[in-house]
RNA sequence: GCGCCCGUAGCUCAGUGGAUAGAGCAACCGCCUUCUAAGCGGUAGGUCAAAUGUUCGAAUCAUUUCGGGCGCGCCA
């Protein structure tokens, strides 16, 4: 019973359940009842609105409320005592019992027992998904964080999840890919060559070009265009992807699996979804309206049409070109039909902020093809802006100038990358500043945080020398008595973690994390001065062997708290520093 | 023109309809004979873009306006 907070939740939402059946209040909205368990103003260890909510909806004017309440929150096990305060607010309290049980949970490592809200259920997460056409750069790092730590929440959580990523390598830009490589290859052939506008300029396909040169010398010269240009193709895709493999393991990002476009595209799960749509009266012959973006050359062509704002979308989609190849879309549409066919519970998809047009489209075909409400979901990154000499860095993807991540990877270092991708909402545009984030390491964060369990990490081995630290000794009962209200919040905040991970998970805010880090860490940092001003605050007094070993003990579990997060994020846990 | 996201301290950002709106950085003043000063304590800094509304209660919800970002083609 670790997940106090869910339970004390399902308590009043019981509670509201009886006190409307039998007509002592008029109905109330459920979701609007809360618990704090973080912010500074709480009176007592959690506080709830529950009285604020149900206040103004009592009907029954003889209702003595606290003296009900009494009577029923007396019967669970956790709570020590409760107040109403003058405003409103029910300030509880929790039993000494319960918080020393909880505190040998985390020292068990069993803590997280009543979190698995995910009964195994199959989840397929699908992230960065970059085109195979160059290396990862910056603006892929976000999403790819984002969507690494949100399928280790959901893992947390009781989920099984997939971690996919989608290769786009068929369209015309893997043909441009092609020529491009093609060139760089003619240049080793000491042949003239021009890249052109669209063409792909950057440098390492000299490199790749350079392979072919080696084992194949002018082979390619004399073969016929296709198949020139399908081996070109392959040779680049296969190359790019191993390097965007390896540039992501630079940051501990790792795939279970990668779809082609083109195993989608051979297969016929395109024509199986086509007849589906098309029973479903969803695929037309049709002219698609004029777009309303300025400076535009458009002709109104007849194609085949996918009728999505039947569905979702405000208008309808192009699922044919006019010269009868099928368009990305209905390739992009069938690989996620392929998705649902894998028979996972649910599909998520982690989008830059610059493919939001295109959620309402792709939404419109998973509720063509199957009911349930929230199977599909689209979660999207803003962009990252990053900061040096205090000024945005231009990227120009025509120039072929951008910040790949290995540049950032080789300035910042991996922590700090995923500590920062990870701290803020998905949905705020943020700024990197690469200046600050390492200048003498002292401005980041995840430095602030290690930094506590190095110390913590100190304490312990140093208890070990001692030999302090007696595990025997660690099942306590009156642990209020031995330590200070300092370290008591600390306490009360490890034992909430639990709820923090569910929360942070069935939300889809793994940066909610951080804050609960920081705070946890902060709160370290201030009981560890106090020990400097006050040689009996510290945390090993060889004069009191007594009020050490409590203090061994809530450290120890400070340190897996704190290593549970971080294993989360996935940064390092440096034992000292 | 339309859609989505955002606007909170000088800067970067947290903030679950709830109690006195927070943290870090920058500024200023203190704290190392000590389990790690990569730390701690304090001071100062706010019209939560603006207006109206809903509510017992709004930074949070709704509407409008202003400002910023990302998108809107048979591209991928």
């Amino acid at each position: 019973m670790n997940n106090y907070i869910q339970e004390l939740l399902s308590f009043f939402y019981n509670f509201s359940d009886e006190l409307s059946s039998n007509n002592i209040i008029s109905k109330i909205n459920k979701n609007q009842i809360s618990i704090d368990y973080l912010s500074d103003n709480k009176k007592g260890d959690v506080a709830s609105n529950f009285y604020l909510i149900i206040k103004r909806k009592i009907i029954d004017k003889n209702y003595d409320f606290i003296s009900h309440l009494n009577e029923k929150i007396i019967k669970i096990d956790f709570i020590k005592n409760f107040e109403l305060s003058k405003n409103g607010f029910i300030n509880i309290n929790l039993s000494e019992n319960f918080i020393s049980r909880s505190l040998i949970n985390i020292y068990k490592k069993n803590f997280l027992n009543d979190i698995n809200f995910g009964n195994n259920k199959k989840i397929n997460i699908e992230f960065v998904s970059a085109n195979p056409t160059g290396p990862i750069h910056v603006a892929h790092l976000r999403g790819a964080i984002f969507g690494d730590v949100l399928s280790s929440l959901y893992q947390k959580t009781g989920h099984e999840v997939v971690r996919e990523y989608y290769v786009n390598d068929a369209g015309s830009q893997i043909t441009k890919l092609s020529n491009s490589l093609y060139k760089r290859y003619l240049e080793f052939l000491n042949k003239k060559i021009e890249i052109l506008d669209d063409e792909y300029p950057g440098e390492y396909l000299i490199d790749i070009a350079r392979n072919i040169y080696k084992s194949d010398k002018d082979l390619w010269l004399h073969k016929d265009k296709k198949e020139r240009e399908n081996y070109f193709k392959k040779f680049a895709v296969d190359h790019l992807l191993d390097k965007i493999k390896s540039d992501l393991k630079l940051i501990n990002v790792n795939f279970d699996i990668f779809t082609r476009e083109t195993e989608i595209e051979n297969s016929n799960v395109i024509k199986k979804l086509f007849a589906i749509l098309e029973n479903k009266d969803l695929i037309y012959q049709g002219v698609l309206p004029k777009p309303k973006t300025d400076d535009l050359e458009w002709e109104p062509r007849n194609q085949l049409l996918f009728r999505s704002s039947r569905l979702i979308d405000d208008q309808d989609r192009a699922f044919k070109k006019s010269n009868g190849e099928w368009t990305y879309f209905a390739n992009d549409a069938a690989y996620h039909f392929n998705k649902y066919q894998r028979k996972f519970d649910k599909l998520i998809n982690i989008w830059g902020s610059d493919h939001i047009g295109y959620i309402a489209r792709m939404k419109s075909i998973l509720k063509a093809i199957q009911d349930k409400d929230n199977f599909f979901e689209v979660l999207t990154c803003q962009i990252v802006s990053l900061i040096q000499d205090k000024k945005k860095i231009k990227m120009s993807k025509r120039e072929g100038k951008f910040i790949t991540l290995t540049d950032v990877f080789n300035k910042v270092g991996k922590d700090p990358i995923r500590y920062y991708m990870i701290s803020k909402k998905n949905e705020t545009a943020i700024d990197f500043d690469l200046d600050e984030v390492v200048k003498k390491n002292k401005d980041n964060k995840v430095f602030y945080c290690q930094y506590a369990y190095a110390r913590a990490s100190s304490v312990i081995s140093k208890a070990k020398n001692l030999k302090l630290f007696d595990e025997k000794s660690f099942d306590i009962k009156d642990f209020n008595k031995n330590l200070t209200k300092e370290e008591l919040d600390i306490i009360k905040l490890m034992i909430s973690y639990p709820y923090l991970i569910y929360q942070s998970s069935f939300n889809n805010e793994p940066h909610r994390l951080i804050n609960y880090l920081e705070l946890l860490c902060s709160s370290f940092h201030s009981v560890w001065n106090k020990g400097k001003d006050n040689e009996s605050l510290r945390f090993i007094d060889e004069n009191n062997i007594n009020h050490t070993k409590y203090k061994l003990f809530w450290i120890e579990c400070f340190r897996i708290i704190l290593k549970d997060i971080f294993s989360i994020i996935d940064i390092n846990t440096p034992e000292s520093m």
